[in-house]
DNA sequence: CTGTTAGCGCCTTCAG
DNA sequence: CTGAAGGCGCTAACAG
């Protein structure tokens, strides 16, 4: 069974008809109209058979190899690469597109030209290039010439069409959330890097305190490195405050783990004392925090997804869809709720 | 660059000898021994054409894709599946073979058939099937005739090669930090699961005390599902006990995760009233607790690493690899220092 | 509607 | 040591 000997001369022969024939019916050409029962007759001693076309022979002769590139970063050590890659996948699969992986460093000189030259050799007749956090990226030179999409990230020419995450969206999801919860005095942990999510997330808080009416306090809205020890450090601060906030709005889960250090230092209760709102969705970090911690989802899996599909298109010469390289396509952030969110108690 | 238009032919047309030459030059085929001078100008022009074979008439003609499968488990959720990922396919670029990557189903009849069949559609020469936890998998149907090898879990009809980690010596590597930290009443909160990993991290523990000569204590041995919340729990009851351990060592880091939390609770301060080291070195976890979680790492990358090493052997019908189906080899757990170990406070 | 035929780019006997 | 020629399995003109 594994080993694929039968080939479309078997299933011409045994069907009595041509190679030509053959082809037609299983490739079901448009113009070439095939009458019914030889078309059933081909078909079933295809079945037969067990025939399935030998791909190398297809790729040659058409020029398509049906390989597409996906090129990611740091594939090894978040599960957000996992999730592009599922999408990727499973889009690919429907399209009978093999999907090519390849692991690339994210910083690093010609690396990436290097990797693009991997995946060109190997024939692939299209790359997806991923990044783990949403930021701007300039192209390898050698992947000119190729269809290409960008996950995560944009591209600094505007070229090639990119998805990124809805950013002020899931902020907006978040602290809409906490507002609804009925609290008024929010903190924002943000991160300090100059990245679009930190202005964009930024937009969406103070969007949402805005549309109801909520004056924006700037005391309340801290900026660190986006990690556990620095969000412990200013959640605690601002914690500390006599007018501490009721709430936190955190730039990602793991500033929100620091937080929730700090307000268990503080003897605050969560969600009763102190409610807390995430970003990222990382499931080891929100699902096993006591209690778990309401985030907003990145949409990594969908991404990945629309980027084949986008792919897809763009290999087709649907050239409407390079119009798409000139704004990004932003994809929903959902909100998760778990269980760190609750009523404030004073109010 | 992109669009690989030069062909053998035009390397021979411009290094003035015939095609045949050009191939037995680039592919330096052993037999045929070709003049020092017409090998440089053949590679020469090759490089000046910038000139790469076409692996789809390669492959069509020697009958060798150069794709190996990997079918993975839960390639979205873990970062386990991405180091795997990663090792098999730096592994797999050494040798000059393309990976091609599928998710699949833990659990779900025949859809690893399915699996399966999409890559031997796809005309991969092997492949590499990964689960996400160490345990006995039986193999779809289809799959015989290809060389296959198997990682983090053994075949149960024993005819395939299998690498797994060593989980006694992970759990001896982690006892024996303690203990020669100084401590002698070390609590193990184990998983209830029937795998081998808790059976043998079980032996790796009580070989160690058994050598340190500290009695076995059964009620210092605690069973619960491997998730946060029963760690906690039972990390509760053995905390609250008068002759209490002055370390833990926790089946994995959800459960590590979970005794913090007791810990915390009961007023011990980690390293100094009570000693934590957790078993997968989930870095999300471990690397984000205070203090951070010492543990032992699992061998992903180089199990992937190994994986693909032995299946290129297979693949050169070496069949002294196939005597690597009886016992699976056995990848080494190091241990990951970080600080959540200390001298034991009373003793 | 169906069959014949010529390659896709490369490797590889077999002769020189 | 080098070259000519056949064919891997398939598709796509082009004929019938």
């Amino acid at each position: 069974m594994a080993v694929r000997n039968v080939g479309i001369r078997d299933v011409a022969e045994m069907a009595g008809v041509s190679v030509t024939t053959v082809s037609h019916v299983l490739n079901d050409t448009p113009q070439m109209r095939v009458a019914a029962d030889t078309r059933a007759r081909v078909r079933e001693a295809a079945k037969t058979l067990g025939y399935g076309p030998n791909r190398m022979a297809q790729a040659l002769r058409t020029n398509r190899s049906g390989l597409i590139g996906l090129l990611s970063e740091e594939i090894a050590t978040t599960p957000h690469a996992g999730r592009i890659i599922l999408g990727a996948q499973n889009a690919a699969r429907e399209h009978d597109l093999t999907l090519v992986i390849v692991n690339t460093e994210r910083e690093s000189g010609d690396s990436h030209r290097d990797d693009v030259q991997a995946l060109i050799d190997r024939q692939v007749e299209a790359v997806l290039y991923a990044t783990m956090y949403h930021r701007q990226v300039s192209l390898p030179p050698n992947l000119q010439g190729l269809p290409a999409v960008l996950i995560d990230s944009t591209d600094k020419a505007g070229i090639v069409p990119a998805v990124v995450p809805d950013e002020v969206g899931g902020a907006i999801a978040a602290v809409t959330h906490l507002v609804e919860a009925g609290h008024r005095r929010i903190g924002f942990l943000n991160n300090d890097d100059d990245v679009p999510a930190t202005h964009e997330r930024l937009v969406g808080y103070k969007e949402v305190l805005r549309l109801y009416d909520i004056p924006i306090d700037e005391q309340l809205i801290v900026q660190a490195p986006s990690e556990t020890l620095p969000g412990y450090e200013i959640a605690r601060e601002l914690l500390a405050r006599h007018d501490r906030p009721t709430a936190l709005f955190c730039y990602n889960d793991r500033m929100a783990m620091g937080a929730y250090r700090a307000a268990n230092e503080l003897g605050l209760d969560i969600p009763h004392d102190l409610s807390i709102v995430g970003f990222d969705n990382q499931e080891l970090i929100a699902a096993n925090l006591f209690p778990g911690l309401t985030t907003v989802a990145l949409p990594h899996y969908e991404m990945g997804a629309w980027a084949v599909d986008t792919l897809v298109h763009l290999l087709h010469g649907e050239d409407e869809y390079k119009l798409l390289a000139d704004t990004p396509t932003r994809l929903d952030c959902p909100l998760v709720i778990r269980g760190s969110v609750g009523t404030p108690r004073d109010n």
